[in-house]
RNA sequence: GGCCCCUUCGUCUAGCGGUCUAGGACGUCGCCCUUUCACGGCGAAAACACGGGUUCGAGUCCCGUAGGGGUCACCA
């Protein structure tokens, strides 16, 4: 019945992502080091899949997510896939443990159930930045009375659940990198919201609470978790749960230090894959973050990470992902731990696979005449940035390089919002695209092809771009780009605005 | 802006008061090897953000300043 304290219980760790987008190495950097800890304490690393946002979550990011860490060999002891004692691991799956545990939070005076519209908290917030005042909740429904709670309920008013919060002192956080303990006063930290409308937990009480349940023992995070902290520590304490323990890990970093994103860097794993990147190297790229290089030889087998292992070696300064140093490590893996023979079986995993070809077959067979001249017509489908020039990509063109580039960085852009990547989408976006620039839709393709494929013409060009995946799309936009121009910040401003001015026939 | 985190070569980092005229790796540049290219070998340029303390002595400890980052959602 009573658990032993958590330090002496078997380390659990977990990565819990959110089904929303692409795998991103920033979720694999977490993972690996969550991995490397549980490994090197004789502990179990866990997947939950935190899917508590409705709107933006889907099931083919899950399944991408999931590959995308076994593709990088990060196996989890427990998870959605392989089950496990303490299911589902789904949060969406467990929306009836969190309403019981927000129950029992409302019914002990330690959450109040809030009233409030968007609109009013959306006025609030900017009166108390135009005070200056730092925005938080006024505390309008913290004393409600019953009958009160009853009148708004009986009439069907849509309301959320809070967290309550001290009004003095301050709330210590101790990090297992960190020499000092973080401190946050009380006053800071805002009435979470901790059951949306919809009856779903936000991350915060769904994230304590499958903590908690699921056993585990050390949370090792990204640091954009310090400010919400204080209200995790609140709820264990709420709960009277022992806290776990915290490490907060640097964010990776695009080349100007900002959080590493797609519009700045590749951030797809799905991109370093269809790269030709061995997993084995991004593995040894990702792990040196965390390792204390010294005088040794950087090329480290996962083993020999997990044994050198310490959440004290990992740098505070957060990291430029700066590939330079994965392409020599991927040069290595490729000639120095594999033969000849290997190294064939690992280039057809890679793209000379059916699963790959099948499509490119499709496309090209009607359009050859011997089975040789295959290759100058889908090399682009093998390559990672096309061997052109800004000559290349005027080739017969009709738009202005003015235009070509408005037709690049605004396809960057639309090709981004699209939550379903087929062919009618990506068709969608073009023709909007062309109607948006004003020009013939023949000729905005034809700048695409140039900049897709490397010629005028080719195999169809929505399928290649399905085919493609958006990440190598958005390389080859940004290259064609550089070729031709990067946008300034004030043409960028002035595209966004056409872009979002109304249209007849507006797509989407 | 408030709060919080951070700060050694271009990048990843070693350094935990004296051994630092600051070490390694990637990248860059040069030379060598070589029918090309790559690999490999040798070598070079390249950093302690700034200002105050503490100390016999500071990259290492303390305090400021500057700079960067994160966060302030019914997203995680």
């Amino acid at each position: 019945m009573s658990t032993p304290p958590i330090g002496q219980r078997p380390v659990r760790t977990r990565i819990a992502p959110s089904p929303t987008g692409d795998p991103h190495v920033g979720t694999a950097y977490i993972a690996l080091m969550n991995y490397c800890f549980a490994k090197k304490h004789g502990g179990e690393f866990i997947l939950r899949i935190e899917d508590t946002d409705q709107v933006r979550s889907t099931p083919e990011s899950e399944a991408q997510i999931l590959a995308a860490l076994r593709w990088l060999g990060l196996d989890w002891a427990e998870g959605p896939d392989v089950g496990g004692p303490h299911g589902p691991y789904r949060q969406s799956e467990r929306s009836a443990i969190y309403t019981e545990k927000c129950d029992q939070l409302l019914n002990e005076g330690k959450a109040f159930r809030c009233f409030c519209t968007a609109e009013r908290l959306d006025a609030m917030r900017k009166a108390q930045m135009a005070a200056k005042m730092p925005p938080r909740y006024d505390g309008t429904c913290e004393h409600l009375t019953d009958s009160d709670i009853a009148a708004q309920m009986a009439a069907g008013t849509p309301s959320v659940i809070r967290m309550k919060v001290p009004t003095d002192g301050v709330c210590i956080i101790p990090d297992a990198i960190r020499d000092e303990p973080i401190e946050i006063e009380w006053t800071k930290v805002d009435a979470q919201i901790l059951m949306k409308s919809d009856g779903l937990p936000t991350y915060h009480l769904a994230n304590v609470v499958d903590d908690h349940l699921m056993g585990i023992t050390h949370v090792i995070r990204g640091e954009e978790w310090i400010s919400s902290a204080p209200k995790h520590l609140l709820l264990y304490d709420y709960f009277g749960w022992e806290a776990p323990a915290l490490a907060h890990l640097p964010l990776l970093r695009n080349a100007d230090k900002s959080k590493l994103s797609k519009r700045k860097n590749p951030t797809s794993i799905l991109y370093y894959q269809r790269a030709g990147y061995l997993p084995e190297a991004v593995v040894n790229f990702l792990g040196l973050f965390a390792k204390s290089s010294g005088e040794a030889d950087e090329m480290t087998t996962l083993a020999e990470l997990i044994d050198q292992f310490d959440l004290k070696n990992i740098s505070l300064g957060g990291p430029v992902f700066d590939t330079a140093k994965l392409d020599w490590l991927n040069a290595r893996y490729i000639r120095e731990t594999m033969d000849v023979a290997g190294f064939a079986r690992r280039v057809q995993e890679w793209a000379l696979n059916a699963e790959y070809l099948m499509p490119i077959a499709e496309m090209a067979q009607h359009r050859i005449q011997r089975m040789s001249d295959l290759g100058n017509l889908v090399s682009f489908f093998f390559t990672n940035r096309l061997d052109i020039t800004a000559d290349t990509l005027r080739d017969g063109v009709k738009l202005t390089d003015e235009q070509a580039r408005q037709a690049y960085q605004m396809g960057l852009w639309q090709f981004d919002k699209l939550i379903v990547w087929d062919k009618p989408a990506v068709e969608g976006v073009l023709r909007d695209l062309s109607e948006v620039l004003g020009v013939k839709f023949k000729d905005l393709i034809r700048v695409y092809y140039l900049a897709i494929t490397g010629s005028p013409t080719s195999v169809p060009l929505f399928d290649s771009i399905v085919h493609l995946g958006r990440d190598i799309l958005r390389e080859r936009l940004r290259h064609a780009l550089e070729l031709l121009g990067q946008p300034t910040a004030k043409e960028q401003k002035l595209w966004q605005a056409q872009l979002d001015a109304p249209r007849p026939t507006a797509g989407e």
